[in-house]
DNA sequence: TAGATTGTTAATCGATTAACAATC
DNA sequence: TAGATTGTTAATCGATTAACAATC
């Protein structure tokens, strides 16, 4: 079931579907409309039913798509069905909060083990995962076939990390530092910089007070 | 100095440059080029190029960029040379994260309160800040003339605290819950959401195995 | 049947990239 | 002067939106 030439920007909206499908799962909503999605998610109508033609047929003419059903095929579109362990490098204040944050991953997608590179972390307990020494990280994502590894230490660190994943065997990367990591091609690097967003948040609130 | 029709993908461009520029600064290199600025952060040199001429003419023919005038010249556009005070709502473990990061923001902005709308965090003592309860947010954000809030509460509260941001004043917010925020449309919302990026990058996974 | 809504084609819009004259 | 690199125009590429036949 090779999927293709899929554009990302497709891949990166069908989360959202996702999570506001399921929303609609939780309120007993059993159809929904490409109108009611592009209402609620501030997205064209036409292209919520482009993206998701990429991957199928999941609706019927006059009716709409069955809520269960679409949350069933993205979810197999992205595999959330199948076991994704993932390992965390970095035990600071953000490691902490995302460890605790765990629960509330998708199911089968949750942090198996914690590492630091400071030797004063390593052996601390954090939600139930004991923080391991950077030099058992390769043992432990070839026991566990990690696929995913999560970078949350400072951005002076991050590339350093990188390395030691990258060499460990995950496929994917989300870093977490203010940081553009070099890796080899065949590794898929996500970022998750908040102080971007942030910045350039800045830029159109100032933009807003020329106008008013 | 309105700046008329940037397009939202060149502003976002903005802060990435920035900080690789800064980090370039620190190592007292004086010069560069959208040659070596592409090559590092895997974008085309002709697009930093127009994306910089947006705002105006920064470089030099033959030579390329001053590093500290461009980094200058970003700061303004971005409007990070003003002061820019935030409100933190929410103080789980990912607000406790934000406040300690609070020293890495950018000079000029950092968390000037933190609220919380359980009670039984309201009055504890996070990194110098005492959590406050979310009807004195209206009188904080007025006092310190506050521009943006931070959301960091479950995503069934999202909405509400987004609500009160707005009613209180703020121009921007940053959601750190997976929710999308409906808000007036003078209101500016950023998204800091990893599940997307991290359930996306379980997508890219699977199709590197396929291809394998 | 009439109204609603999909999947998809065609039209539009915007972003990226290539190319090059200007010039340091 | 020769080599390098900008700012900018033109060409390409890709994404969004409109429109509509098919059909529930």
């Amino acid at each position: 079931m090779k999927t293709p030439n899929i554009s990302e920007v497709v891949v990166k909206r069908l989360p959202i579907y996702l999570r506001f499908l399921a929303d609609l799962e939780s309120k007993n909503v059993l159809t929904v409309s490409s109108q009611d999605l592009g209402l609620r998610l501030n997205l064209n109508p036409a292209q919520i039913r482009k993206d998701l033609a990429c991957f199928g047929e999941f609706g019927k003419k006059g009716i709409g798509y069955d809520v269960p059903f679409l949350i069933q095929n993205i979810r197999h579109i992205l595999n959330l069905h199948r076991r994704m362990p993932i390992v965390l490098i970095g035990a600071g204040n953000l490691g902490r909060a995302l460890c605790n944050y765990n629960m509330y991953f998708q199911e089968q997608m949750n942090i198996c083990a914690l590492f630091d590179v400071m030797p004063d972390k390593v052996g601390q307990n954090i939600n139930q995962l004991e923080v391991m020494p950077m030099d058992m990280l390769k043992e432990i994502v070839t026991r566990d076939n990690v696929q995913i590894g999560i970078i949350a230490v400072p951005a002076g660190e991050a590339q350093n990390v990188a390395n030691h994943l990258v060499d460990a065997g995950v496929k994917g990367i989300l870093n977490f530092a203010p940081s553009i990591l070099r890796v080899p091609s065949a590794i898929r690097v996500h970022y998750a910089d908040f102080t971007t967003e942030l910045q350039s948040l800045a830029f159109y609130i100032s933009e807003a007070e020329k106008e008013g």
